[in-house]
This record gives C-alpha cells, structure tokens and sequence, in this order.
DNA sequence: TACAATTTTGAATAAATATTCCACTTGTAG
DNA sequence: CTACAAGTGGAATATTTATTCAAAATTGTA
C-alpha cells in the first residue's frame, strides 16, 4: 500500500483506512508501549472495536491510560473516539456508503434522485445481508419441496403479492404447474381442500400479516400439506404453521419497504426449482 | 429458518441463532414495549451489538431499563450479558462474509446458494449501473406527471405485471387513486375511453414486448393521455408511444431477468410521487 | 365499574469505564 | 557522572453506562 498523503495532516482519522496509514506513518516514532499498542490495534482490530481500555490493555500488555495516550497520539480525543473507527469497519463498508447517501439526503430536501440513491444503497446493503444471513438449510428444503410437488399453489397479499406472481409467471415459463391464489370475495377459505397432499403451498408475507394469508397457511399445515413460507421476521405468525421459513430483510426508506432483496430471491429461487425439476426428468 | 426446539429450554442463550429462536418462541407473550424491543432486536442486530442501553432505547421508542428486562425476559442476566451475543454475531459475519463468497465462486453454478449469490453479485452490480445511468431528467418528468394526474393508471403483463400491481399497492396506500388494468378476456382495448385527459398511464413492458401493451398505450397516447413508461432498452416499441421513457437494466443469469433493480426504481418512485403529493396539497 | 395483576416509567443508585495526573523510571547528551 | 527530557505506570477522578426500584399507568377480569 502506498502511503497516504492524508494520514500527515494533524486532524483525526474518519476512517478505517486513513487510520491504518497514520499508524503506518507515526510507527517509526513511536516508543516501544505505544508501538506494543500499535502492534496490537492492527494485529486485532474487533477486540480493539469490543473491548474495553481493561481488557484490551490487558491483551496487548499495556496500561489503560497507555491505550489512551495512543490514541491521542494518533490525533483522537481519547481512545473511545479511536474505537468508534474500529467499530464502524466491523459493521462494514455498506453502512459507511448507505450513511454518506443519506447524508446527502438530508441536505437537500427530498429529490427525486436523492431518494433513489438512498433506496440503491440501502437495497444493496440488504443484499449484502441476505447472502450472509441466509439459512441455506431452509433454502435447500423449500427448493427440494418445490421441486417434487406436483402443483404449487401460491399466496401473497398486498405487498408480497407482487412476489408471488412474479414466481407464478417465472416457474410457468419453465413448465412447472402453479396455481396462483388471489383473495376475491372471501372464496380463500374453501380452497384449501382442493391442496393435494403431493403439492405444496408456498406462502409469502410481511408486516403487517394479513390474517386471512396465516390463517389459510395454517387449515393447509393441519392437513398435512408442505407450506414453505417467506416472511420478514421469526416473529412471523405464518413460522408456526410452516414447514420451512425463509427470513428475508428488505431494505427500507421511512415507512416503505422495497422490494428488491426478495425479488432477488424469488428468482433464485425459481432458477434453483426449474433446475432441479429438469435433473428430476431425466432420470 | 427451522424452529429450535432449543429455544424452549431456559437457560441463557449461547449464540445469536438460538437467541432469535427464543424472541420467536416468547413473543407470543411479550407485552407491547417488550415486543417493541424484540422487534427493534432483530431488525438492527449491529445496532444493540454496539450501542449503549440509552442510545438504543431512543432510537426503539422505549426506556432504557426496559432494554434491560428485555434481556432478563430472554434469560440474561442483564442488557450487557445479551449484548456480548450480538457482539459475537457482528464478529463472525464480518469474517464469514468473504469465506462465503469465495465458496461460492467455487462451487458450480447448479448449487442453490451459488445460484443465489450469482444473482445477488448481479443485482448490486445492476443497482450501480441505475445509480449512474438513471436519466434524472426523465425521472423528474415521471414523478411530475404522476404527481399531477388525477387517477394513475397501469398497465404491464408477464414480468411487468409484480411491477404495477406492486406501484398499485404502494401508491394506494398513500392515498393516490391508482387504477391496475388487467388483461382477462381481450376487453382490455375498450378500457381505453375511460382513461381522462387529466389522467396518467404507466406502462411497464421489458423484451419480449407484449403487443397487447404496446397497442394500449399507443391508442391512450393518441388520445392526448400523458403515457410514462418503464421498459428495458430506448429500441422498446413502446418508447414512440410514451411521453417519458425511464430506462432500467436487469440483472439476469442465463435467460431469466430477475426483478430487484426495477422493483428499487419502483419503490422510489413511488416515494417520491406520494412525497410530491403531500406537498401540492398543502399548498 | 372496580379490583387485582401486570407492565411501564423515570429517577436513584450502583457498577464500570475512560481519562487525568503525578511520581517514578528510562534513556541520553553534556 | 549528572542533569534533563521523554516515557511509563498506576492510583485517583470524572464520566459514562447499566441496573434497580418504587410509583404510576395500563391492562385484564370479575
């Protein structure tokens, strides 16, 4: 790495990168507790995020107030103000570039660009999310369930209706039967007996639940049917009437939620079915 | 995700996924601030892991002691104890996070999580390309348009469609009269008469073009309608129609597009026009 | 409507944590 | 060898932060 240019100024570092520079440039003339420290601090950046001056100080085999004294060093106010760098570069860069937009955002007043540049960076950020925390083992499930049923019946309300009728089209164009349910006139109820035992219900929904979509997944469960459900929380009421629950958290601006993360697993999904029914057919 | 029998033991949760476990298992019994917690828990796990008991409680609603009983409900034994959970899930992930992507770059294309992450890879890479691309001016023509019609009408079939019944959702909400045309039984053209001169048509067509769609608008637009269209290329037969072409580029893997860069164009542009409404009337 | 039980609040308190300060040590130049 | 500067350690302090508790509000129930 080249040295910054930066890390020469006698302001304090924003962030994680300039920081590493200074330490790069201040090392040379450093004594040796401070040096310890910097060894350290570089060497175990999430303790230095976590810690406290105790525990770290303990660590790198230092006093506290040492800790602190190298921190100043390096052009902070005290280590505390140093340990917010370390901690905003263990949640991540996402939320360093999402911050920066909705910096920009609030500056000016709500544009039209501004909000789309906040919706981009936030739904990037939730995709981010989504590969992390995606429960495989679930995804696995509900691809293999979704591949041996006959029929798969589909149900999403208000805005994961949208979800559901994007699946329907999709796993149609590759031959596979869907049955989309839509909720007009109140004739749900009754539909529920027309799920064979070999086909699935693939349900999604989101806060706030519509009851009629929990209470539709929970008449199919009790009979026996395979409900694979994708909601936005554990604290879905739809998780206890469900063979297996996908979580996915969507980005969001104020009160509204897009869309965009579960899309993208929607049509993962689709792919992932339609590519497991052909190996099926084959064999 | 699976439920965890685990969660239904007492003592102390030892890691983050049998902690969301037992929010899950107890929330049906939570009161309201606790629920209120739970919920704030789960939606900003990075947040509780490194902010302190009042800065939490603020942005949550609720009091910081409640915090507090919040984890002694969950089998802490205090707000600190819960904290260092979270903590080890913030650590974990930030380490997790290139591991997993580097296993799926390995794996083959035929595993449902590299199917998965491709699309995700893909999606992020096409909300970068909208950040840069998206043509402001005529975005800010669509908002103004759809701000000032009377009743929004929309129109788009096959993939389009989870685009405008997702705008006719979301739109309704903010009390905007939206109107989703649907395409059942060919009576679709005769619609076009009742579609007023201080209305708007939004059109959502992407390749293949659907000549159904691209014959409605065309037939509005000689009729004087403002006609905003979103569609995937300027060669799009319905751009000689439209009065606005908004243009947005899909991810895609082999032959299926995905939705998650259009459905983040959608959600904000439907932000801002309910923004831009609320503001003519109060004027 | 009134009573009991539960839940919430917010100030008081206890615990912990960062920071400061000064005596002491180490290294160094005259 | 001395004197001086720089660096260090660790107790003392100020500050922040978690936790507790009793009063008030809310909720459920008879």
């Amino acid at each position: 790495m080249t040295q910054n240019l930066d890390a020469l100024s006698t302001d304090t570092p924003t962030d994680y990168e300039s920081l590493k520079a200074r330490i790069g440039v201040l090392s040379d003339s450093m004594p040796k507790r401070l040096l310890q420290c910097a060894k350290y601090a570089l060497a175990n950046p999430d303790k230095i995020a976590l810690g406290t001056t105790a525990e770290i100080a303990g660590a790198a085999g230092v006093q506290p107030s040492t800790l602190v004294r190298f921190a100043q060093t390096l052009g902070f106010d005290g280590f505390s103000q140093m340990q917010q760098i370390f901690q905003g570069q263990l949640v991540g860069r996402s939320n360093e570039y999402t911050e920066r937009l909705s910096k920009i955002r609030e500056s000016g007043t709500n544009t039209p660009g501004s909000i789309l540049g906040n919706f981009i960076a936030r739904s990037k950020q939730s995709l981010d999310e989504l590969l992390l925390q995606v429960d495989t083992i679930a995804l696995d499930q509900t691809i293999e369930a979704l591949a041996k049923a006959e029929t798969i019946h589909l149900l999403g309300l208000r805005r994961a209706f949208p979800v559901v009728s994007y699946l329907h089209y999709t796993l149609g164009k590759m031959g596979v039967r869907t049955n989309l349910l839509e909720f007009t006139g109140g004739i749900l109820e009754e539909r529920v007996q027309f799920i064979n035992e070999n086909d699935a219900l693939f349900v999604a929904t989101f806060s706030p639940y519509s009851p009629e979509v929990v209470d539709f997944a929970s008449k199919a469960f009790g009979r026996g049917v395979k409900v694979l459900s994708l909601t936005d929380s554990v604290l879905s009421p739809v998780a206890r009437v469900s063979s297996t629950v996908m979580e996915v958290h969507e980005a969001e601006h104020g009160a509204f939620r897009s869309l965009s993360t579960t899309m993208c697993l929607a049509t993962s999904l689709a792919v992932a079915v339609g590519d497991a029914r052909k190996w099926k057919s084959l064999s």
